[in-house]
DNA sequence: GCAATAATACAAGAGTTATTGAATTATGCA
DNA sequence: TGCATAATTCAATAACTCTTGTATTATTGC
């Protein structure tokens, strides 16, 4: 993850809409959920839904799968989690407790490193 | 944390400057950095500076503080691992292991829970 | 008080992003 | 094939955000 990914992430969920649609595929897990289903859980018209997805999509927060006649999406937990390493990437030179708690270890959770 | 202050401070970070400005606050730790050695670093122009430092400051996710004619800012720690903690918040509805990794796991860390 | 430095505030123009409604594509089923 | 459903695409307008330059405020030291 880079700046100009980390920026595009950000921004992807740096609205009303798409923030709610990312929670809720968050809450949901990897199975995700369809377009329409979507729509309605956060009160967007299809048309809306079709481009506040579309920008997450572009972001690499979720990604679409085509099931019968439904899309569902469904968030793209690698490209979350290296968001929120990004975030915390060296977090007080590598001294957390001057931060008052433990960034660090969670960003080594998140990310699954051993380092 | 609710839907209003996080896009706040994701629409905050969703800024090339911006997001450079706070990565390296979070590097610096507590003590934080004057704003002209933040405009340094960034090169940003004074004003671009103070009103990038304003939007990030408006979020909650740093803060200013006068010392002499120098205004140093800070990352505001909490705010940040609220933040973190509102994007993860019921992950996979209670089953970390369906995401493949441990994001639950990370939430309890970043945000000093024992839940 | 005055000059210099650090930083912010304001205003105007440019650029980007969001919303709306109508039209289009893709699939499933009778 | 023909119709209904699911979802996207497109185009136009509206709304917002960023940038730039100038002016202003706050502080220090002579």
């Amino acid at each position: 993850m880079n700046n100009k990914d980390a920026i595009a992430c950000l921004a992807a969920l740096a609205h009303e809409q798409r923030l709610a649609i990312f929670r809720l595929l968050v809450k949901e897990g990897p199975s995700g959920l369809p377009a329409g289903e979507i729509a309605d859980a956060v009160d967007a018209t299809p048309t809306g839904a079709s481009f506040h997805l579309k920008e997450l999509d572009r972001a690499g927060l979720i990604h679409a799968t085509r099931v019968g006649r439904y899309i569902r999406y469904s968030v793209h937990f690698d490209r979350m989690r290296q968001l929120l390493t990004f975030l915390t990437e060296d977090c007080c030179q590598g001294n957390p407790e001057l931060c008052g708690s433990t960034i660090k270890k969670a960003r080594k959770v998140c990310t699954g490193e051993a380092k």
